[in-house]
RNA sequence: GGUCCAGUAGCUCAGUUGGAUUAGAGCAACGGCCUUCUAAGCCGUAGGUCCCAGGUUCGAGCCCUGGCUGGAUCACCA
């Protein structure tokens, strides 16, 4: 309907006045509140083509439109705001077509392939909150774009490589060499986390002895005999040394399995799985031909670097001088190679916004070595989460582990919902499942109705709610509207199809209809905007808007029957609509809580 | 120091390319509403110098300039 009526007014604009106004300039909004109307149409930037004042613009452009579209019952003009309101039969003849609407994704205006790449963990630590955000947002973006019609390819890559778990390895060595997981009784990242916390605990220490012996920070640093055994492991691993590699595999598929268990708790999945053990000698290979070419430049130490100077910013370092790569450079490897495979329209990476730099220097670098398609380069760049006391330290302990944090939602959860008693006709497992749902529902909500670029503080204690602005308020709305449902059936009264058509809706039965009518333009601007809170403020705002209704209006002891189909089908479909609206943020809705 | 990002109620956040004499929610606080479809709900009260100062225009929380405060980043870590 916005679209029709930007035409609309810009053919208006032509026949009023002679004048060509490009459909995109006309403003179309939703009206304020306040004011008792459907859309709105700001006329002042048309000020110019129509030479005339605000108000007769509106007023000419209001009686074209009028004429145009029937289903516009009245308008009215206040300034330059001309305020156009649809009549009860349009809305009405909306609802009835919502439920095919909403079963069907967006057509967009040009499909497209689009690769997601979020996720993508060290294998040496357990995943923590900030991880927490990184996936949700990544599983969000992904259903949301799916829901807009494109080809969506999820990718995960996996930072298998590197020093860092040769520390976790060498740890294990030296303090567990017969350990496992199992033995321990600790699930896989959490084994090898605790084995990396206590290499780099004893690395601090032989860095302090060496330092009372005189040594400098930086050589104590290289010097320590922990240290100097894992860079060791780092070499024998690249030169491919059977039994390095073996425990190396080993330590892995530990984490693997642990990292399994809490991504199917979060309910998280990927169409790709990319290790960076397989891709970083690739990144290596360009950037030495980058070399070759002359794109880059080398130092007496023989290290590579790329100057940015033009740029205005850095050089900045490519391969060290011991010939190995960087982050950066594995980056690029893994960056041709998804377009040399997939060759997608748009890549999206999910990161930290503290790799912005990053990624501005990768394009930057990929440009200079000619690959055109940097510009389908995206970086999501989202916010960190903070604690109340600031910034999450890892090496002060203070984290907020995901399992940790996930095993707290469900015991409050289960606790407050044991307490309400509302699910006592419901077996344990069932029980557990919908404290499951709730919990999960809390945190993410919580997590997503938040604008991903901006930073976020995270009160472990506090934060996660139950009421009001919530997953759970919204997951509640949706289980009271099942039990009408199921109430409704129990009287043999089904849900119908269409709405009879002598029905008069009252005020806020059509403000639902319209609330509804507006999900599209949510979902789409959620993609273009990169940004699941705007789902989650549509659910938030549907479901407020029914709970007034509900405690209103009866659905059940509606004056007559036809009344009554009529609510029970409009409960319903706001009840379809939050279910799928949660589920574009990967929450489930449960029939009764 | 350079670059980038943020600053809205006690707290956590909305405010969609600048729009409507009155800047919105939720939490926390206070006061109401369960004999009626699920009270994880609904209604009400209170709470604001939109960091500060200029500028741009019909019009600024939003745009520009300069400050202040906080964060990130500028590694032969990833």
């Amino acid at each position: 309907m916005r679209k029709s009526l930007k035409k609309a007014t810009a053919k208006g604009m032509k026949e009023i006045y002679g004048a060509d106004v490009a459909p995109d300039i006309i403003q179309v909004q939703r009206t304020k509140s306040e004011f008792s109307a459907d859309l709105t149409i700001v006329v002042f930037p048309l000020v110019k083509y129509s030479r005339k004042k605000p108000e007769n613009t509106a007023n000419d452009i209001g009686v074209y439109l009028k004429h145009v579209f029937p289903d516009i019952s009245s308008y009215h003009v206040i300034k330059g705001f001309l305020n156009l309101s649809f009549s009860s039969e349009f809305w009405l003849q909306q609802l009835n077509s919502h439920s095919r609407a909403i079963q069907n994704a967006l057509v967009p205006e040009s499909k497209m392939k689009i690769m997601i790449e979020y996720s993508s963990p060290n294998t040496n630590k357990p995943l923590h909150l900030g991880h927490i955000r990184n996936n949700f947002i990544g599983d969000a973006m992904s259903r949301i774009v799916k829901a807009n019609g494109h080809d969506v390819i999820r990718v995960n890559l996996i930072n298998d490589r590197g020093i860092h778990i040769c520390k976790s390895m060498q740890a294990y060595l030296n303090f567990d060499p017969d350990g496992s997981p199992e033995k321990s009784g600790l699930k896989g990242d959490k084994y090898v986390g605790e084995l990396y916390v206590k290499f780099e605990n004893t690395y601090k220490s032989e860095i302090d002895k060496l330092k009372k012996e005189g040594l400098s920070e930086e050589e104590a640093k290289k010097q320590a005999p922990g240290m100097q055994k894992a860079r060791a492991l780092l070499k024998k691993w690249e030169e491919g040394d059977d039994k390095v590699i073996a425990l190396w595999e080993k330590m892995n598929n530990w984490v693997y399995k642990g990292f399994d268990t809490t991504y199917q708790r979060m309910g998280i999945e990927f169409d790709q799985l990319n290790h960076e053990s397989k891709t970083y000698k690739k990144g290596r290979s360009i950037v030495l031909k980058g070399l070759e070419d002359g794109i880059f430049y080398e130092k007496d130490d023989h290290s590579v670097w790329a100057d940015l100077g033009d740029e205005g910013l850095d050089e900045k370092i490519l391969i060290r001088s011991d010939g190995t790569s960087v982050y950066i450079t594995q980056d690029i490897g893994t960056a041709v190679e998804r377009f040399e495979k997939y060759n997608p329209d748009k890549h999206i990476y999910v990161v930290g916004n503290e790799q912005n730099y990053h990624f501005q220097v990768l394009k930057i670098l990929l440009k200079k070595l000619g690959y055109d398609w940097a510009d389908k380069i995206e970086h999501m760049s989202y916010g960190m989460v903070e604690l109340p006391e600031g910034k999450m330290k890892s090496r002060e302990g203070k984290v907020v582990d995901a399992d940790d944090l996930m095993d707290e939602m469900f015991q409050t959860s289960k606790s407050m919902s044991s307490e309400l008693g509302k699910l006592s006709d419901l077996t344990d497992e069932q029980k557990n499942g919908v404290y499951e749902t709730i919990a999960m529902g809390a945190l993410k909500y919580f997590i997503l109705k938040i604008d991903p670029r901006k930073n976020m503080v995270f009160n472990p204690e506090e934060s996660v709610d139950f009421n009001g602005n919530t997953g759970p308020f919204i997951q509640y709305t949706h289980a009271r509207i099942r039990s009408v449902v199921r109430k409704a059936e129990k009287m043999n009264i089904r849900v119908p199809r269409l709405i009879s058509e002598d029905i008069r809706a009252n005020e806020k039965e059509l403000d639902l209809i319209k609330l509804l009518y507006h999900y599209n333009m949510v979902l789409k601007d959620a993609a273009d905007e990169m940004d699941p809170g705007l789902i989650a403020n549509y659910a938030f705002e549907l479901a407020k808007e029914f709970n007034q209704y509900y405690h209103e209006y009866s659905i059940l002891k509606a004056e007559n029957g036809n009344l009554l189909q009529f609510r029970l089908m409009l409960a319903y479909h706001v009840g379809e609509t939050l279910k799928l609206m949660m589920s574009y943020l990967g929450i489930q809705v449960p029939e009764k809580m």
